[in-house]
DNA sequence: CGGCATCCCGTCCGATACTG
DNA sequence: CAGTATCGGACGGGATGCCG
């Protein structure tokens, strides 16, 4: 494939984007999750357009599963896979990164 | 901001993108390293242009540093930040994860 | 409830060419 | 050497509306 396989581009491509690392953080948490309630604790701001493309593109990637119970009204669950779950790990340290407080204070550690 | 804040999202955001991540790989295990060195380092196939509009970015986004030697012919090298240093905890368990193996192959562990 | 259809815009990524 | 200029295609993300 590439010459400079690092493994951290692939494992990026996977969870890249704007959502899929909220989905993947909710769903490491919670078991099995339905669309409205995964739409809604992720931060209400998600279209269920956008939602189902994300949900589908990590179907794709083997990192979760999608639990149709077939039932009127419709009842689907969003599982995290034992494959999935290995993004917990860096998960993890991305949350509690301290990334996230300084780029909120808009003013890295300059040494100009 | 969000109502869920979770850090990943942010964290992912600087992270994010098809290149980045190498970039950030490179220079976390360099020092400082030249334009050109970096763009051969990383696998020959980002163009100046696009390797240039990244290294922009994380140098905004505080990650990396831009030095330049003002020399004729030019010299500039680049270096990670204490704050880019960071990223290297997750990178690095991106690189060991099996995900990209798994990936590359195509088939991933399906319970259908 | 759990989506999909449509349309739209901004960003990402890239090829090619050129410059100080 | 270290970029920028220009152009174009693909993709991400979103608003709105509709459907079984």
């Amino acid at each position: 494939m590439k010459e400079v396989e690092t493994g951290i581009d692939i494992t990026l491509e996977v969870v890249c984007g704007k959502w899929k690392g909220l989905i993947l953080w909710k769903l490491l948490h919670e078991e099995a999750v339905r669309f409205n309630e995964l739409r809604r604790s992720i931060d209400g701001d998600i279209s269920s357009r956008i939602l189902s493309r994300e949900l589908h593109k990590l179907i794709e990637d083997g990192l979760i599963e999608r639990i149709d119970y077939e039932t009127m009204p419709p009842k689907v669950e969003y599982q995290i896979t034992p494959y999935g779950q290995t993004t917990a790990s860096f998960l993890e340290i991305m949350k509690k990164s301290e990334m996230a407080d300084i780029i909120n204070e808009e003013e890295v550690e300059q040494k100009v």
